[in-house]
DNA sequence: CGAGCAACCTGCATGC
DNA sequence: TGCATGCAGGTTGCTC
């Protein structure tokens, strides 16, 4: 379900909502996701605490708590976190609920079970987690020049390239077709043999394909929702994701679906080379 | 080491 | 209607 653009816009729905509230009290499920609940630590450094921030770094929601704790949440595939009324019912696959006051919570949903609940203590840095993450798409650190360096002997096709988060971050399945459209370049390119004009324009086009899909409010395909329980618009939006045999948007050419890594791949024949 | 692929889960659409 | 199959936005750990 969730690229950069879902999970920033869950944050940014959430955040004026949730800042300076306390979380009077925490009920988890028992339920295996892929990470084990660290129930010990959701007691101990969750209940109590009052939220300071809500942010995001490449898929991860992390919520900075006034101990100095952080609360970090994947959503996985199909991992929903929302804010709604305690007497809202009680739906299947809930996992996290962190209740605000007698009448409201955030609540987070996830029915496959890819999603991961952890506990930062205040004497981790939740940096360490995420060591081996690569940069930001909207940061400095993700330039011509780092993707090059990264992409020298490389045979890998650019599509997995782009997907690999120690290369860069945030970008998932549905991205990594827009943005390779966007930039006129094939999925299956061996990404060491990209030029120098063509990492350009995946730069470009990657923060340009994912900021859009910010504004839009993420995409919808079947079951993203954000904070408030609405659906994003960005799916309105999507040039080849999802269009095999469709007429493409430029050029009419039909668009063709692959399958590459295991994963469904879109592209145009005609306007990608 | 790099690259591909199965595995982790549930639910839905499709076809027989 | 029922059953089998395939597919789905992520990540990781195993294989070759």
């Amino acid at each position: 379900m969730p690229e950069l653009p879902e999970v920033e816009v869950v944050c940014l729905g959430l955040a004026p909502q949730v800042i300076e509230r306390q979380i009077q009290k925490v009920e988890w499920s028992n339920k295996k996701l892929r990470l084990p609940v660290p129930r010990a630590n959701l007691k101990q450094w969750v209940e109590g605490a009052q939220i300071k921030k809500i942010f995001r770094r490449a898929k991860y929601i992390l919520l900075r708590l006034d101990n100095n704790a952080h609360l970090i949440i994947h959503l996985g595939m199909t991992g929903k976190l929302f804010l709604v009324k305690s007497s809202a019912p009680r739906l299947k696959h809930n996992h996290l609920r962190l209740f605000l006051d007698t009448t409201l919570e955030i609540r987070f949903n996830d029915t496959r079970r890819f999603g991961s609940i952890q506990v930062v203590t205040p004497q981790e840095s939740w940096q360490d987690l995420f060591k081996d993450l690569g940069p930001e798409p909207f940061g400095d650190d993700f330039s011509i020049s780092y993707l090059q360096k990264c992409a020298l002997n490389r045979v890998q096709p650019v599509k997995n390239f782009l997907m690999d988060s120690r290369t860069v971050v945030g970008i998932g399945n549905i991205y990594a077709s827009e943005i390779l459209f966007c930039a006129g370049v094939l999925p299956s390119t061996p990404s060491k043999n990209l030029s120098k004009v063509k990492w350009k324009k995946i730069v470009k086009n990657s923060r340009q394909v994912l900021q859009k899909a910010i504004n839009a409010g993420g995409t919808t395909i079947s079951d993203f929702a954000r904070s408030n329980g609405e659906s994003g618009y960005f799916q309105l939006d999507l040039q080849v994701y999802g269009r095999g045999g469709k007429p493409c948007q430029k050029c009419s050419t039909p668009i063709t679906r692959t399958v590459m890594a295991g994963r469904a791949t879109y592209f145009c024949p005609s306007c990608q080379s």
